[in-house]
DNA sequence: TTTCACCAAGCAATTGCTTGCTAAAAATGC
DNA sequence: GCATTTTTAGCAAGCAATTGCTTGGTGAAA
């Protein structure tokens, strides 16, 4: 959609597929098996990662065969492929429309900056959110020319931070270099996809209050 | 050592191996295939990934044929778990050291975050410190019994910091609640490894800096 | 003579993926 | 409106490679 994501090896076009839909008519649900599987990839990759989860395990959660699966997608690299993309599709879009409301209204830096945070969380460990965090997780497990793509990608992700940073800097609200404090900011909310339970503890709020209090000076 | 870690089922007593010690005598390296084993596995688990890394893969790396490691470990699992083990108790030992250096000079709770988070990040970036890395990344790939085990040990180290942050949290210096805020900070550090490169990008000194720069307020 | 540290070979299970096929749905011809 | 053809979405079986791990043996050191 935006920008020159190249397509790659993996299948592109869901088009229009029919066949089989083990319900009646009027039940269809174009293109809806093929998400199936990316959903339960999504899940399976998060909890067990890549390479310890087969292709079996994947097919069997989207309730297919064995072989199924290599109808909708080239390979098992292409499948992770096409879930980290879903991913970041999705992150790109919701922190745009996240700047843009907020921007309307001429809203302070730290008021930005609160809403990065905030949706950044949201995309992270909302329910079902399975994709990003595999993004975030199993890099290692792409193809060089897939971890390029992946890199335009999170590059685009990051350059929505910079100003906002920037212009906290200036304001003397941010104290550490804003490349670094980019990273470290970041790296701060990805962890909570490794302790965060939406059960016990405290939600995605009370997160952003902390995360806004311990970064920012107030002038 | 300290406290009460399990022996759990891998081969826990180096003892004196000897048997081919490819030089003359004298030159000979008590455990030290086994600690090479060691430092293969945590250099490949980290690159490519537990499930990504084959048993032969590491007895290539530590020179040897495709069935030896598991004269030393009785398991790929175990290996997984020394590797971890291993990461543990040096980043312990080496918090443990420098909270007392500076705990004997009575310095103020800033300048112990200071450095808490130095060695941390030294524990996690420095030249070949593959185990601790290892330990953040591959927790899915453990065992029950050896998760629980593992936890034991991360809270020890967790525990290292909470009365520093209570401290500073007490001194107005950090605003968000000590338990988040631990998570966060943490989160930060440990995510470094993702993007952190020796060659390029800054010092161990200047995130250091930048990082306590973010984290605490002046007062 | 025993023990240690490792080799060389191989086994059983699992893996990603391919192949040939099928039945329902959509497109097409009249 | 009906009959035919093509496409879609999947099944069922299995193949070749890889995997963790075992086993029997060997030479050097103790």
């Amino acid at each position: 959609m935006h920008a020159s994501v190249p397509p790659l090896d993996h299948v592109s076009a869901p088009k229009r597929p029919r066949g089989r839909p083990r319900k009646t008519v009027d039940e269809r649900d174009d293109g809806n098996r093929r998400h199936a599987l990316l959903a339960a990839a999504a899940q399976l990759f998060r909890q067990k990662g890549f390479a310890a989860t087969t292709t079996r395990d994947i097919a069997a959660a989207a309730g297919m065969q064995s072989g199924s699966p290599f109808y909708h997608f080239k390979s098992k690299d292409a499948l992770l492929y096409a879930v980290m993309e879903e991913g970041m599709h999705s992150a790109l879009s919701r922190q745009r429309r996240a700047l843009q409301t907020a921007g309307h209204l001429d809203a302070p830096a730290d008021a930005l900056l609160r809403e990065l945070v905030q949706a950044h969380f949201e995309v992270l460990l909302g329910p079902g959110n399975d994709f990003v965090p595999v993004m975030l997780y199993e890099w290692r497990s792409l193809q060089p020319r897939q971890r390029k793509s992946m890199e335009m990608l999170v590059a685009q992700y990051e350059s929505l931070w910079t100003p906002v940073l920037t212009a906290l800097h200036s304001t003397g609200q941010l104290l550490a270099p804003v490349s670094l404090s980019r990273l470290l900011i970041l790296g701060a909310l990805n962890w909570s996809v490794q302790w965060f339970d939406a059960r016990k503890s405290a939600s995605v709020q009370d997160l952003t209050d902390a995360a806004v209090a311990l970064f920012l000076k107030e002038c």
